[in-house]
DNA sequence: CCTGGAATGTTATAGTATAACGACTAGCTC
DNA sequence: GAGCTAGTCGTTATACTATAACATTCCAGG
């Protein structure tokens, strides 16, 4: 598994790609993936963190979109749906998938102390089988949302 | 490990314990368990599924209260602080613990049919050990969630 | 073409949550 | 018991998040 967020890596490159990737993904399955879906995906890929909706609106705004809202849910609903994005409830925010390709249950590692946002990805068997199991509960989708420390903000804390 | 949410059982005497519980910790560590967060903590035990903090201040307004949503937040923050109950994210809702007495990362069985909530545990080390080791992220809490489908409303769509 | 479904623009409103401040109370110290 | 202090509660106002509804435009397939 790979976790990016909390690393140093070549980030335009990685952008680039994401986007090159997602559009490719909506090509096959059909998808259009307009201007203003694909501007968001990029908003949130430069960021690489998880942005509120209304931040989300502003910078839309800044470039020359409507400011209302509806123009943003309507682009995070598209991304969402298709797997581009992720809503980090915990958070009320939204963070591009880091993980667009492999079918999987997001993990977010939410650092209190920065607010970066890292994905990663677990397998349902193994988070959720027992429960699942025992209760005979069908799972069609799950999140596991932590809060805590990145490895920065701990380096930096334990330095201090 | 118990999951009751979707079984039968003897809810009258499960509310009763819960609370009797609640307030033996209370106590124990000198939390105040006071009318209101007392109250608030009975309606979600009874009632035994997420209720959202509007629709608990409507029950609350019904018995006298005020009706500002700082009342049943504040209370409600009470309870969440002090694990005796959790906001289940995905729906802005709040449920009573299920497992007040053992630490553990909740996990939410959120039926799309019928708007259950059944709440079991996990353990960290198991949902989020590889993320958790790879990354350098210290956890400090977790939930995970998930959206399927609950046995009964399953067995009722096969019958269908 | 032209037409039907998808996407977008816009207005309005619904739903969720917190800031801020004053009044009151419980428990503590002297 | 008087006075202090921290916590709790009542209230007003406001901030933040999200969607309903409907008119208009776009565009792929017939």
């Amino acid at each position: 598994m790979e976790i990016t967020a909390f690393d140093g890596h070549d980030h335009s490159a990685c952008v680039q790609h994401t986007l090159a990737t997602a559009e490719a993904r909506c090509s096959e399955n059909g998808l259009r993936l307009t201007e203003i879906r694909r501007k968001v995906l990029e908003l949130l890929l430069i960021e690489h963190k998880a942005l509120g909706a209304y931040d989300l609106l502003e910078r839309l705004a800044a470039e020359g979109w409507s400011r209302q809202p509806p123009v943003v849910y309507r682009a995070l609903a598209f991304l969402t749906e298709n797997g581009l994005a992720h809503k980090v409830e915990r958070l009320n925010a939204y963070i591009a998938c880091a993980h667009p390709d492999e079918r999987h249950a997001p993990v977010f590692l939410i650092c209190t102390r920065c607010d970066r946002v890292a994905e990663g990805m677990a397998h349902l068997d193994t988070a959720l089988g027992d429960v699942a199991r025992e209760t005979g509960f069908t799972v069609e989708r799950a999140a596991i949302e932590a809060v805590g420390v990145c490895p920065a903000c701990r380096q930096t804390e334990d330095a201090a």
